[in-house]
DNA sequence: ATTATCTATAGATCTATAGATAATGC
DNA sequence: ATTATCTATAGATCTATAGATAATGC
């Protein structure tokens, strides 16, 4: 009859049997640093979300940065992890771009939204702590820079820098639309389009995208 | 030989005979909230930055959420203001789209750069203090949802929502490239691709959306 | 004995207000 | 008298640590 957990019970809320502690935390403050903020998310506020009291949260986390960090993290992580097989797999440039563009919203998507509103906050552009998250973004920022001009065609007026950041921005921009079918494929074909590439030519890339998709893992990690 | 000013001296910092105390305010906040975010920038520094001390900013502004709106009114009023003129005088809608995408750039470029940043910072996306800036923003995505699908090709598959914030997100993107002669060129560029514009019919709408912006009011206010 | 929580609190902020003061203007 | 600052401070936070406590596990 023991299905109950060591320690001392919790004050207030019960625990939810399906996460861990950890990840009630996690979810906790993602929804509130979408709301509100980093710095203006307490931990205070993170606790009573999680029914919890404040100082509980740092048997978990050493710190505030810390759960940030993690969030920032399991955002990127997998869409690099899945770079490589879709480069080889994927037959032309423009196709490697679609389907990168379209796995890298469903992450977004699954995660908690509103974290990537966060990717650009001050605090993650320029405090030590969240070093190893920018390198990873400028990670997938480059890989998007260099799929899309090896996709473009001659002579197109928008250049590497550009085009990595416009695709990257674009795609992070999901978090700020309301949820619906097909906005991956729309933001994807968004992407093709700042690479110069429209009509027939990005319909084609869009389909051997789209079919290079299914044959890879399935699933993206949610937070 | 009085020309001096009235009020008790400054104990620290001289005031530049230049600016306004308001706005050698306003300039110090756009600094600080660009580098730190606007939670985590203490009136405190703010002062500081300025060389004065902390409770003589409350003599201009009722509050701090007053100085950061009145930073971000000033980095859309400029464009919106334009909007009109520019649909007048414009022959196409690819035409005002590329104008509207130049001249928007340039005002982020005029103002303190980081300012963009704050847009969707999230204090800023759900706090009432900040409603009319909200409200000015989305005009400001209305246009440009209604020019980029009136410019683009008929089966586009990127609706106009999608259309509006991806321009609105790649102008916006300016602020995190290093500045550079013929970006704002490049980024509205990027706008007529979205669009699903490129070759000699996106060259064509810069070549007439230039044009238009050179018979224009001169220069953009900075903040 | 170990684990997961709790209570209590130190120390460091931070915002905004009240009221004093040192200039110029008349 | 008016203006632009200053000093001082109340009151409300907020983060992180120390140490107690209430469960399970052995």
């Amino acid at each position: 009859m023991s299905s109950n957990r060591a320690g001392r019970p919790r004050a207030r809320g019960t625990q939810d049997p399906d996460r861990t502690p950890r990840q009630e935390i996690l979810d906790a403050a993602a929804a509130l640093f979408g709301e509100s903020g980093f710095a203006a998310t307490s931990t205070r506020a993170i606790a009573d979300r999680v029914g919890v009291r404040q100082a509980s949260l740092y048997y978990y986390f050493p710190g505030k940065d810390e759960i940030l960090l993690e969030l920032l993290e399991a955002s990127v992580r997998p869409t690099l992890d899945l770079v490589g097989a879709i480069r080889t797999a994927a037959p032309t440039a423009a196709a490697a771009l679609y389907a990168l563009a379209v796995r890298d919203v469903g992450t977004l998507q699954a995660g908690p939204l509103g974290v990537a509103t966060l990717y650009m906050a001050p605090e993650v552009r320029t405090a030590p702590a969240f070093a190893s998250f920018r390198e990873h973004r400028a990670q997938l920022q480059a890989i998007y820079a260099e799929l899309a001009s090896a996709a473009a065609p001659a002579g197109h007026p928008v250049g590497p820098d550009a085009l990595g950041a416009a695709c990257l921005h674009v795609v992070e921009m999901v978090t700020t639309l309301p949820p619906r079918p097909g906005l991956a494929v729309e933001i994807a074909h968004a992407c093709l389009g700042l690479a110069g590439l429209t009509g027939p030519v990005a319909a084609e890339a869009a389909t051997a995208g789209a079919s290079l998709l299914t044959g890879l893992t399935p699933a993206t990690t949610a937070v």
